[in-house]
DNA sequence: CTGATATTCAACTTTTTGGTTGAATAAAAC
DNA sequence: GTTTTATTCAACCAAAAAGTTGAATATCAG
């Protein structure tokens, strides 16, 4: 029930570790290289390339080859799924805990 | 740089597994047994006990003892905080290509 | 061509995760 | 009190995740 695909699986996944959503809060200033990411986190280059390469597969970034660098864009992905998951299952409190509100007025008991 | 808490992370982490997901989504429909909730899913009680008590730390979910069951709820937990995260990476589209567009109109020129 | 720089690849290690099973606990049903 | 029923605990297992190191690749600078 509610659509659960693997896109959206993969971005929850990707989002999961702190170390890749630094490295997307960083991305946000504009693109940079994976040396420049890898920068201001304590782990080798090597480990900085898996990263990035999970946030390609989540489409969440771009890897652009300039010489020999590789420059990473951020990309939309699929966030707007994720978002949408979020959203839908905060809207349970926004707006069914607002109908339980006036419900408890009118009878001052609980609910179930 | 930006808000980077243990609860954010936790969160994120609870969020994504897709059993843990089908779980919270599950709760939608109301308050339910760990057995009811383990029912759906093809894994077995201990293991969705364990499911449970990710959540529960996350405080996305509460557990009450009722008898010898155990009712679960949904709780808001630090979810506005993931959504914020999100909404706040969005952003970096909605807010800053319209602001692209605008340079891109007037400019007709690459950024960079 | 040679050497330095940027990144990736391959192999390996450690930790975490998601799962299992069977015994333990606790409450309900008989 | 004995037996179900509901859940948890403890020990364990396999696979995935996150990291390392060192060699390989590719490009840029002399």
């Amino acid at each position: 029930m509610v659509e659960y695909t693997a896109a959206l699986n993969q971005t929850f996944k990707a989002l999961a570790d702190p170390t890749r959503r630094a490295m997307l809060e960083s991305l946000r200033a504009g693109p940079m290289t994976i040396g420049a990411l890898a920068d201001p986190l304590a782990i080798s280059f090597a480990a900085t390339s898996k990263h990035i390469g999970i946030l390609e597969d989540a489409r969440l970034i771009r890897r652009e080859k300039r010489g020999r660098e590789r420059i990473c864009h951020l990309q939309r992905g699929q966030l707007e799924e994720a978002q949408a998951w979020l959203d839908q299952h905060a809207a349970f409190w926004t707006g069914a805990l607002e109908a339980l509100e006036t419900a408890l007025k009118e009878e001052d008991k609980s609910d179930e």
